[in-house]
RNA sequence: GCCGGCGUAGCUCAGUCGGUAGAGCAGCUGAUUUGUAAUCAGAAGGUCGGGGGUUCGACUCCCUCCGCCGGCACCA
């Protein structure tokens, strides 16, 4: 059908934002429409010969999407469904959603007792202990991490006056969505970013071109008040702690430093478990800080840089942040959903609108570049898409209790404090179980609580100073010393990621 | 923020036509001393998300606010 025809047809059956996008299609070119029944409706071409093929259908949800994706249109009405060729598939696929469900990190949250979130503090998080526990495990281990790729860790500040804001532009760009406090006639901001305080601590003294590069690190906590419908369980949220760090170097270290960030990157990721993450480029958005020729040069610099560290990577255009383009590192959600986890980001704007500068080998004073990273992101986020993962069965490095110890009768439990005590002097996070309760109860429940290790005492054990071991997929590995308990335990820690327990 | 849905015990859920709420599990008390995923019994547990309204009477109907869930928009 020749395109007018088409859009006065639409325009009559009162169809206007259909007319609208066929008003968009270049005059002369024909328009395909496709029926089913008496109904008719715009296509570029048919997805299935016939709807007779698609023999089970369900509706899924019904959800509010704006017109043309712009939160200044109208909204419309989005109907999603599903279609399989048979009854079973369709069953199996809503089967899959069921499971992956089980893996939400909010259920697991309450169920593994590890934190919860409450209304008097809307998008913020009450760690249990053993939430926390896993918490401290992730700092622990990136703090080591850092240290050795030559990061220096400080801590700022996490209230700064108004007029740092300003100079950042953050006041400008972001106003809306900082918290704010006010003392003394002053207006302070919470830090929505960890960069402008660590320009201040870069600027105390003079630096010399010999000390860069200079990488400070910070466990962050920042605040963004997002938008309420933004929240998501600890994917997204109003308070959060980044792993991040700010590497002030020269123009033709960016290279070096971007290749060493992306190998420590994915080391770090193989550790958690992750070997395929993906990489988005973002460039220059349309709301931007300096001018053309230093973006060209921040997003050419980037560019040469990945391309160096032999990445794959996809575009992401107009999406860097105000002050420079950026790398991000994406991970999936147990349904599916793309969440950005790590980033890397060069700025040549904000080391000079912020007063940044360093002596060069001639003398002169100029402005550091500066190279935003984070390899987890937030904690928040890095913690959920980890419990979602694995589902809750933490490899033993990462989990909450790596070990029950537990009795069968009240006759083993001075040896099962002495072989709790033997373990947790090794270094193992281990518990005693020695309430009064049949063997089976205990190791279902620490199963359902995904311990890795089940170390069962009974009359036998005591006798010759051992423990049966089994592991919380059900697997029993036999009737071990204490000592063999603990190396069997320790080396399987030390794998990391690469852990030994087939679970 | 926008659209739609939801909010009953710690958790999972039931609750008829408007007559002020029930179960299982958990927790508590007692008994049981137990060999690899649930021992038995008893007592207890609620501002039905908050506020307002209609009504003789509201978990139930209406208004409003809050939160959560799914999308959209946003994500320095």
């Amino acid at each position: 059908m020749p395109r007018d025809a088409a859009a006065a047809l639409f325009r009559q059956k009162g169809e206007h934002y259909k007319a609208e996008i066929i008003a968009a299609i270049p005059a002369g070119e024909d328009i395909s429409l496709y029926g089913q029944g008496d109904w008719v409706d715009l296509c570029r071409g048919p997805h299935v010969p016939s709807t007779g093929k698609l023999k089970a259908f369900k509706l899924m949800k019904l959800a509010g999407a704006y017109w043309r994706g712009d939160s200044k249109n109208e909204m419309l009405q989005r109907v999603y469904g599903t279609a399989w060729r048979t009854e079973q598939e369709l069953k199996d696929y809503l089967h899959r959603i069921e499971e992956a469900e089980k893996r939400d990190h909010r259920r697991l949250g309450r169920e593994l007792d590890l934190f919860h979130q409450q209304e008097e503090a809307v998008g913020s998080v009450f760690w249990h202990p053993p939430g926390w526990t896993l918490w401290r495990e992730v700092e622990r281990y990136m703090r080591g991490r850092l240290e050795e790729a030559g990061y220096l860790e400080v801590k700022s500040p996490q209230l700064l006056d108004r007029t740092l804001w300003e100079k950042s532009g953050h006041w400008e760009n972001y106003r809306e969505l900082m918290f704010i406090a006010e003392s003394e006639n002053r207006m302070l901001a919470v830090k929505p970013m960890n960069c402008p305080g660590h320009i201040q601590i870069f600027k105390q003294g003079m630096k010399s071109y010999r000390d860069l590069p200079l990488r400070l690190a910070e466990f962050g906590a920042c605040h963004r008040n997002e938008p309420s419908g933004a929240l998501h369980g600890l994917m997204r949220v109003r308070a959060f702690t980044q792993d991040d760090a700010h590497i002030f170097c020269l123009p033709e270290q960016i290279n070096a430093e971007t290749v060493a960030f992306c190998r420590l990157l994915q080391s770090v990721y193989a550790d958690f478990g992750f070997t395929e993450v993906r990489v988005k480029f973002s460039d220059r958005p349309a709301k931007r800080a300096g001018s053309d020729e230093t973006w060209d040069r921040a997003e050419e610099a980037l560019r040469a840089a990945i391309e160096g560290a032999g990445l794959p990577y996809t575009m992401n255009p107009g999406e860097g942040a105000f002050y420079g383009p950026k790398l991000e590192f994406v991970l999936k959600d147990a349904i599916g959903r793309d969440w950005q986890c790590g980033t890397f980001q060069v700025d040549f704007v904000l080391p000079e609108r912020l007063g940044a500068e360093y002596v060069a080998e001639d003398g002169s004073r100029r402005a550091p570049v500066m190279l935003h990273r984070a390899i987890l992101g937030s904690f928040e986020r890095f913690l959920a898409i980890l419990i979602e993962n694995y589902a809750g069965r933490f490899p033993p490095w990462l989990a909450p209790t790596q070990a029950v110890v537990l009795s069968i009768t009240d006759r083993q439990a001075d040896f099962v404090r002495k072989a709790t005590d033997f373990l947790k002097n090794q270094g193992v996070r281990v518990e005693a179980d020695l309430r009064n309760e049949k063997v089976g109860f205990k190791i279902r429940e620490h199963t359902l609580k995904r311990v890795p290790y089940l170390l069962v005492a009974g009359d036998r054990e005591v006798e010759s100073q051992s423990l049966a071991v089994r592991t919380r997929s059900g697997k029993d590995l036999g009737v071990l010393p204490l000592e063999g308990v603990a190396t069997r335990i320790l080396s399987d820690i030390a794998g990391r990621g690469r852990h030994s327990l087939e679970d």
